[in-house]
DNA sequence: GCGGAACTGTTATGTTATAACATGATCCAT
DNA sequence: ATGGATCATGTTATAACATAACAGTTCCGC
């Protein structure tokens, strides 16, 4: 966030993927390891700031020579969701790299770019309270929440 | 909204399908049909307010007799979903009658409860200004907002 | 080295959704 | 009333997304 991401994407991808991969690291410590694959997988997926679905992951380590069959990429994402170290997207049926700190409780918003189909996160807490203050008034409690609001970004309405 | 839903969901469904399908002919005019098996599929999705699945359509169709293909459905549906006639829950991959009136821009935030699975529509003004204004920040056009709360609604809470 | 737990491989299949093309219904303008 | 445009439906096939079930492997502690 601190960071500009630009319509193509354009950015240092080296920094952020390996700060992912070192974020990955450090929360595999007690019975929960980041394997090859895993690993692999998480890269791919950071590769770039776009969604990318779990066929076309497939594709990728097909073309590295890593064929691979559905079963093990969607165990290697279930293992990232669940490690709060991707999202997915569920209007999109995709993954991303989650780019919130730790602790955070991995609950967050996506604008996605019809266009350039760059996906931002959010965190906005004006937001979460919103989100928080409907389920209180009816007295739901919330395990989940999916926020993801579909559009043109800012550069993409500037580029038309 | 007005009308208490238990969660086993059973109160006067004739009542709100036949409201649902008034609403449904009201819009249909110029050059809109609500044809036999539109008209149907909006009837079966209104049967309850729990979201339902399109190959769960298909098979209440068989079930009448009127056995059909999954186009049948899905056109049936993307019709109603361009009259905002329903709503599409992505995390469900299911659709539910829409509850709103007509005009309100057919933006809507949804709870739903994993536990008897159903699905309460809101529209929190409240939070669509905090989406308004997160989007708005970001200088992002929204075209779609999807929010979908997924827990246990207060009723289950009470019963569990 | 043995047993258990975690991980991976493999086959098959389930679930959701659409492409592509053929046919039928309706309307209304000439 | 016919021709033709438009809208709706039927039909076949397949694309796209996801998981069940079971077999094999690796790793680590005892």
């Amino acid at each position: 966030m601190s960071e500009p991401i630009t319509p193509t994407g354009q950015h240092d991808h080296t920094r952020c993927v390996s700060s992912a991969l070192s974020a990955a690291e450090a929360r595999c410590i007690n019975g929960v390891t980041l394997t090859k694959s895993r690993r692999r997988v998480l890269e791919i997926v950071w590769e770039s700031h776009r969604p990318i679905g779990a066929y076309d992951i497939l594709d990728r380590l097909a073309a590295e020579g890593q064929p691979a069959k559905p079963p093990t990429v969607y165990r290697a994402l279930n293992f990232l969701l669940e490690q709060c170290l991707i999202h997915r997207l569920e209007t999109l049926n995709a993954f991303i790299g989650c780019g919130a700190s730790e602790a955070d409780g991995h609950t967050a918003q996506f604008l996605i770019c019809r266009d350039c189909n760059l996906a931002q996160e959010l965190d906005d807490p004006a937001l979460r309270q919103a989100l928080n203050d409907a389920a209180d008034q009816s007295g739901f409690h919330v395990d989940k929440r999916v926020v993801e609001l579909s559009g043109i970004c800012a550069d993409c309405r500037k580029a038309a």
